[in-house]
DNA sequence: GGCTCTACTTGACAAATATCAAGAAAATCA
DNA sequence: TGATTTTCTTGATATTTGTCAAGTAGAGCC
């Protein structure tokens, strides 16, 4: 639990370790194999979690084709929170790209983290914000640069990543197509 | 004052109203001028308010051209959330495009807020789960759809703003030129 | 009312990106 | 391993969107 705890930290900043202690027993850890579904879009989410290891798509089905909105991966938080938060039904698909393990926290637990440690609806508010921020950077870089740009952006962001996902989903995510994005990478290739 | 606990409900939820007065009064009704600024990008943003009447446009300067990134009309919200809770370099500017009435209110008192209505960094936080919503919708609407697709849908659920600010900025903002809005505009005409 | 400035439109053309189709490479699995 | 499926690449071409340049319309101002 020492990852989760890190996680949590990460994201919320610095909490009481007696208390990090009690959060870190509400979460439960589990494996979702590849392909195996997290959410289904459409459906309640009354669940999030963090990645421990492997990767988890979050994506909707928009008539034939699918649109990748985000990969998570380890460190990374998934949940459809619009969902968690409101209980309206989920937007978003979130499946296993691989095998994967997560610390997943159900709603009813996740209400006690109020309860449980000071301050922590203010902690998930800072942490909402950042969100918010990471979205705003998001829609400026749409609004803003090329395909080529995005690419070489989130490429030096997330190096890794290309080789680990199948890189249809990373084109989706950029808003491009698969066919574009093979261009774009071999144009820039060995950076 | 009516207006600004009207705002307020429609963004936090239903406030007992004692507390709805209270906070009213943390809050000081200004007016900017056309062309005047709320917020300038690179400084630390310390406001947050609510339009009255008027308009804002939200953006940044990108070498040559300006990125509009939103336009906030009466009854929304505007600061630079990141600047205002972290206390960092804001990223936006923030102007009036005509003569603008706003309900403003300064971090000091909003940190009052949070002793003052029980609760609240509670509501804040769902606050902020709908801002996160809206600009994951955007980002879809830039993964999914053409130009013409985002304006329709713009146009759709904010006519009236197009007779009410340069076209050229609602352009920026759907991330288009205003000569492909023009075009897309003219053939779209009377809808 | 005419002047000036800004915003909008239009046309011609260029560049970026998408589409379709085929084949190559890589991953999966029996 | 070999067969099968999925993913990636490439070429040819179409479509969308951007760029540049010019002109028009409209708002604000004296």
């Amino acid at each position: 639990m020492a990852e989760l705890s890190a996680y949590i930290e990460s994201y919320f900043g610095v909490i009481n370790p007696e208390e990090l202690k009690q959060v870190g027993t509400l979460f439960r850890l589990k494996t979702l194999k590849k392909g195996e579904f997290y959410l289904h879009s459409g459906k309640i989410c009354r669940d999030m979690c963090f990645v421990k290891s492997g990767l988890l798509r979050v994506y909707v089905a928009e008539g034939e084709r699918e649109i990748t909105q985000w990969i998570s991966t380890p460190g990374y938080f998934a949940t459809d929170i619009a969902s968690f938060m409101f209980e309206i039904p989920a937007r978003w698909n979130i499946q296993a790209l691989s095998d994967t393990e997560i610390y997943s926290i159900h709603k009813t637990e996740h209400q006690q983290l109020g309860k449980m440690v000071k301050g922590w609806p203010e902690l998930e508010k800072l942490f909402l914000v950042r969100c918010f921020s990471i979205m705003e950077d998001r829609i400026f870089s749409h609004l803003s640069m090329s395909a080529e740009e995005r690419y070489q952006l989130f490429f030096a962001q997330n190096p890794e990543l290309f080789n680990q996902v199948p890189l249809q989903y990373i084109a989706s995510m950029l808003g491009m197509t698969p066919e574009t994005f093979s261009r774009i990478r071999k144009k820039n290739l060995g950076n």
